[in-house]
DNA sequence: GCGTTAATTATGCAAGTGTATAATTCGGCA
DNA sequence: TGCCGAATTATACACTTGCATAATTAACGC
């Protein structure tokens, strides 16, 4: 009966700060920041509580390099998709438009993650400084793919178009994951398609929902 | 130096619920779910914690009415704004459009009270119905905007505008939420009804500041 | 093999959480 | 006026939270 001490295993620096941060994460994304308690962010990474101040030198700390990672994810999924379809400038706005409104970067587990960081966000500049580059990174992401259309070589117009095709963008992203069960599948993709299509003035391919497998 | 006990006042009931109600919703609007504890919401409300679960039966239930009357203001709002204007189909549909996207319906508040109810309102069914309740109420209510414009008898295609539009809408009303300084004033009520014009093909006024104040 | 070091666990603590319950005091009604 | 019930406050409790610190033990160089 004597409480024997649990036995472990040493893994590297990286692989625990990773695994912590990916527990922290999920818990986040499945009940809000304040489901990412320190014990049940170790019970979910299969360490002790205590460990967590070995690698992190706060819980802050901790959740301040989950956000970063999770917003350096967003960015790296989003410009991958674009380099499996380099044919044309708009089918490259199309691959990036459909990308961001299917899985993995429109689920609700994203949804969930970002709302659960939105007020640490604001109140911390740190995090506020994070997510306004990764925000300005989209964008400005969205904004290059709508020049190579050469619709227009105005830069006022083009920054509104792009505020407004990431706003259609935003919105269903939102909407898809808040209601997942509202919409057929890539419903919400086909509508983000069209809907920038209409807003520039021009015609989009859609791009078919797996890279290109006939069936 | 007796502890004298604070003396008090004798409010209604309704007026009772009503101010602790608000200061929760406060309080998630400023600092998230995990900010609106007992002690602090009776402080904001200038009562005492034991008075909370006089009048709700948890801090559950709270919260769960401050959803609801969060919910209905909203809406309420919404319709609001459209009766100021009974000119045209198009311009109804520009100032409902254009109000959602001014405050006090997009603000910093409304988004950080969206946020911090959102994994509530996933885990909890009744909160879920309340959620889809509202949201459906307002895409109908767009919806009968854009019918109004008779531009299409096709339902399918009505249902996708609707969703389209309010994609952009809700797309728009994160972003203002999010990045406040990000935008020039009004900028995003004028994309959002340039770029719903543009979804559904049409033209729309984009109707002023504020109601007709000739300045 | 064997000691050393750092990674990991175990334990404890002060502060904060929601809630239950008892003690008061306000305000209407006789 | 005086009293009674309900609204409000006060106090207490069990539990959780983040964090600090001490005790162990796995792995690496010799």
């Amino acid at each position: 009966m004597a409480g024997e001490r649990r036995s472990f295993k040493r893994e590297g620096e990286a692989a625990r700060r990773e695994s912590l941060i990916a527990a922290a994460l999920q818990l986040i994304a499945e009940g809000g920041s304040e489901a990412a308690t320190v014990r049940a962010i170790a019970v979910k990474a299969g360490v002790t509580p205590g460990l967590i101040r070995h690698y992190f030198v706060s819980k802050d700390d901790l959740t301040g390099a989950a956000y970063l990672s999770l917003m350096e994810g967003m960015v790296t999924k989003g410009l991958l998709a674009v380099d499996s379809a380099p044919d044309t400038p708009a089918a490259r706005l199309a691959t990036f438009i459909a990308a961001s409104l299917r899985p993995p970067i429109m689920d609700a587990t994203a949804l969930g993650l970002w709302a659960g960081f939105l007020h640490r966000v604001r109140r911390d500049p740190a995090m506020a400084a994070v997510h306004e580059a990764g925000y300005m990174k989209y964008r400005d992401q969205l904004q290059s793919l709508i020049a190579a259309l050469s619709l227009t070589t105005d830069k006022a117009v083009l920054r509104q178009q792009a505020i407004a095709c990431n706003g259609v963008i935003d919105g269903l992203w939102l909407e898809g994951g808040a209601l997942p069960r509202a919409f057929a599948p890539d419903e919400l993709a086909e509508i983000g398609v069209r809907s920038v299509a209409a807003i520039l003035g021009t015609d989009l391919p859609f791009p078919g929902p797996h890279s290109g497998d006939a069936t």
